[in-house]
DNA sequence: CGGAAACTGTGATAGAAATCACAGACACGG
DNA sequence: CCGTGTCTGTGATTTCTATCACAGTTTCCG
């Protein structure tokens, strides 16, 4: 449940940051730089992949294109983020597309690369572990509001959770999106329609619990944007 | 992607199963044993809770009550299965409720104990890396299914799943769940009305993908089944 | 700068699923 | 063994959401 904003600055999905300084420093040392421009893709679903990354700067989606074509996001990444690990633990193909949405660094960090660091260093474990467990509860917090929520919960819902992990949190309490984000995908992270995530933002900016600069978006009452989402 | 069942006997989500014997000896001597009788609940969300469990036999669901009071069921978990791990990891509240649906036996893991277990066994941590990863997996898999795929397709997809982590397959080929479920159960892990999911099971039994011996079901044709679950 | 492509807003319609309303089957506890 | 509560099946109706159909707006690239 989502109780409250974690925005990006103070974010714990956030291995970097979480680590101790020495793992830090060795997770860097060990690791290959990488820049993607806006709109390439990492890798797709389904890909055999070695290794992890660790996003530096930039933002990216983790999307899955359903039997029908339709694509679903399951989240979208900023500075900090670890991607990819899902494949490095379990061996199985890539769960998940990542494409970038803005120019983004990042470090690659192979398999046999990672366990030697977390081996020497069981933080590494725990905090690998902390990360997947945060994402678990997301997703299957996602799964309860999928079945239980209406359409315009489920885009404030949406809302929360780009906030929750790419927000700048104001001194005034709003928080602003830092980057660019289209309906298209809002829709997709809602699991709805265009059409009516459409609808349901201009509820939103009308109600004034949202608003747009320029071609981001703000939020003005975070507090109400929740309660909205009914989680 | 649920490409093939794994049946409870070959169940990889299974802690107990897959930690080296050492491990799996200590796991058990610092375990403190427990009983629980059918429908009483192990756990509510929202409590702060110690420690996991270990089901050693029976079965158990997993369960959130969403704000309009509907339950909706996350998972089915059968002997092997690691329960509570979440509030372990992360030390937020409990994400569910588990409850029982027959008796069982369980073993008790404080949380001193676990990570005393894992830092002297770096085993235990990737063990319970994968098990994370593989209930993430599904989490996401299930977001996407709700979003995409018709509420007959959902109900397969349940059969399917429920199939996965305690399904008994026969020498043919057939899959026997080897305990009693209600339509509301499945209601709730597929997330569809009660009366719909109706509906959609009987239509499975028509088709003949779908049977019932006594008060259980038997999958008939698991890769028919897999097909209508569209994944 | 200017035109094409992508994005956005909004009404109208169609379709899927929830809800309502029961009746019959079962099961199990006194 | 018999009644009461829980579970199941099925029609009718309502509600929500997707889809269709465009027009107006940006954006961005050549």
């Amino acid at each position: 449940m989502l109780r409250k904003f974690q925005t990006a600055t103070h974010n714990s999905g956030n291995l970097a940051k979480d680590l101790p300084w020495g793992a830090r420093r060795a997770f860097v040392a060990v690791s290959r730089p990488l820049e993607l421009a806006s709109r390439e893709v990492l890798f797709h679903a389904g890909d055999s992949g070695d290794g992890c990354y660790l996003l530096r700067s930039g933002v990216v989606k983790a999307a899955v294109i359903a039997r029908d074509g339709q694509e679903r996001l399951l989240a979208v990444l900023g500075p900090g983020a670890l991607i990819g690990e899902l494949a490095l633990i379990d061996d199985e193909p890539r769960s998940a597309t990542i494409s970038a949405l803005k120019t983004c660094q990042l470090l690659h960090l192979t398999k046999a690369a990672f366990f030697r660091l977390a081996d020497a260093n069981p933080q590494v474990y725990r905090q690998a572990l902390k990360l997947l467990a945060q994402r678990l509860r997301g997703a299957n917090d996602t799964v309860v509001a999928q079945g239980t929520v209406s359409v315009s919960g489920r885009v404030a819902r949406t809302f929360a959770s780009l906030a929750d992990g790419l927000g700048d949190e104001q001194p005034d309490g709003r928080i602003l999106l830092t980057y660019k984000i289209t309906q298209n995908d809002i829709a997709g992270m809602a699991g709805v329609a265009r059409e009516n995530a459409s609808r349901a933002i201009n509820d939103l900016l009308r109600e004034g619990v949202l608003s747009r600069a320029g071609s981001f978006y703000l939020i003005e009452r975070p507090a109400d944007l929740l309660d909205m989402a009914e989680i």
